[in-house]
DNA sequence: GTACACCTTGTAGTGGCTACAAGGTCAATC
DNA sequence: GATTGACCTTGTAGCCACTACAAGGTGTAC
């Protein structure tokens, strides 16, 4: 894709290829308003791409690997888009608030990690079905409780 | 909810609470095949239950707590009703398994936590949306890289 | 002109529910 | 027997962040 100055243009496909996100996914981004809706040659036509393009839709896909949610995406792409001079305060919130719940989650996890292998661990898995204790832990609780 | 014979039926809700499972995911699950059909008095009519249900659905109630998929409590669910002196062989390779996958996702959790981490301890939190260390860290990589 | 890769929009599906809406059932009271 | 009111019924839509199609249109090279 090529126009009349010398500029590339970039298909979707080139833009997905570059950035690491799916097509789809770019097209479901231009849907629920992440990134701006593309250029056309016109209605119906190809989706028209540039550079700036590549680096936004790197920077979704690395707020995305971190976990952050479309939802923090879109702030924080205001805050990048925003005036250079102000503080990035909130960028800080976001994230903090993030790391939180990534901490949370983490200690839900892990929990549960450790009663799923205590619960595994009472079982050698050739008794019989009836003294299972994995079975056993399930349909009574945990068995430390009886 | 009292029948002829002395047995008392309870409803969805009395089950609900007795399990500590929803009503509308009791319902869910009947559509899902997780749990049989409840015995109705006829078409349209309320859904009975009893003892027996409360133990299978607080049965659901705990594995689901442990993480384990609705597919995977069909299977325990089988294994437990069938046959009491067959080896639980296939309850350990199961909750094995369930167990490896949470550790993967550990790990994942982990080491994405780590990296948010980093990023975030980098910047004060204070210095201009130009310079923030987090928005130039979903920019342009890990600063680690470049 | 024709082949072919790539694009377009729209829709349905994923998992495990939750949240409604519009109407029906059940038990108790009058 | 009528009414009240709590609870139930089915059906549908929504959540999240996509993925996977289907049917047809566009762009480009030969």
């Amino acid at each position: 894709m090529v126009n009349g100055q010398g500029d590339t243009t970039l298909s979707i496909g080139e833009l997905a290829s570059r950035s690491g996100v799916s097509a789809e996914a770019i097209r479901y981004y231009e849907r629920e308003h992440v990134v701006p809706a593309a250029a056309r040659g016109g209605p119906g036509r190809y989706r028209q791409y540039d550079e700036a393009d590549v680096e936004r839709l790197q920077f979704i896909r690395r707020a995305r690997e971190l976990g952050f949610s479309l939802d923090e995406v879109r702030e924080l792409l205001a805050l990048n888009d925003g005036s250079p001079s102000r503080p990035c305060t909130d960028v800080n919130r976001i994230a903090r608030a993030h790391l939180a719940q990534v901490d949370e989650k983490l200690a839900r996890l892990g929990a549960l990690r450790a009663e799923l292998d205590r619960v595994i661990s009472e079982c050698a898995g050739v008794v019989p079905v009836a003294d299972c204790r994995i079975l056993s832990a399930l349909s009574g609780g945990p068995a430390s409780d009886r």
